[in-house]
DNA sequence: TGTATATTCAACCATCTGGTTGACGATCCT
DNA sequence: AGGATCGTCAACCAGATGGTTGAATATACA
């Protein structure tokens, strides 16, 4: 899904977002106290929240007042694996690429390991 | 470091972008064989070309009046292992990104966008 | 009930972004 | 030199983005 490959990218594009994202890899936080840190307002805050939302990179759940945000890596998952197909080797070994990812296609087709 | 981050995951947010650097990853491409599937204007995909060599993500070379631009796997790969720390990613999926590119590539050969 | 806390909504603003067109500089080929 | 090709520059435009403030909503607590 290239749209959400747009949306995640541009989500991380921020360093605010960078930074939340960082946070939040520590532990789930209330709103209020990912807000704590920056000098922005709450409400700048929760706009990035918002669009990390938006994007897949973190799931928010009201409990009672707070709403408890939570990071989601499954969401990277999908950017992940489009950039580190750039990666992984360089561009006079295209060739040697290519033989390697028909090799792997060609490994699936013999019933070898699959991944969602 | 994080300035590069910046520039980086803000060019890749772009699905014309991306899809430059798709075909970059066959070949080192003219500007004008960049532009050659685009609807849009030389000029707009020269910005383009601009924004991701600004990134480090490609770099240019003029020989003659041709400009040839070449995929810089390295700015990438950086970005790549920023997303690294945010969880334990499955094993790089080749299969998956595969698809990724002919899905990049297959929307602007059929000019259907699929923004959200 | 009334008040404090947690978060979002609505309106607004300045700046950035992605696109356009037309003119221009640079290079190749007769 | 003259003309075609390659690519960028300059100016402009509409819409997105990131921030603000003040009001509104939802929940907790005394």
């Amino acid at each position: 899904m290239a749209a959400n490959l747009d949306s995640v990218f541009s989500a991380l594009a921020d360093p605010t977002r960078r930074t939340i994202l960082a946070m939040l890899l520590e532990d789930d936080m209330a709103v209020t106290d990912v807000a704590q840190p920056f000098q922005m307002s709450l409400t700048a805050i929760s706009k990035h929240l918002g669009i990390l939302a938006e994007a897949g990179l973190i799931s928010r759940e009201r409990r009672g007042r707070v709403i408890w945000c939570k990071l989601e890596p499954d969401a990277m998952r999908n950017a992940s694996v489009w950039m580190q197909g750039f990666g992984q080797f360089e561009p006079i070994d295209l060739d040697a690429f290519e033989r390697f990812l028909e090799d792997e296609l060609a490994e699936e087709d013999t019933g070898t390991e699959t991944q969602s």
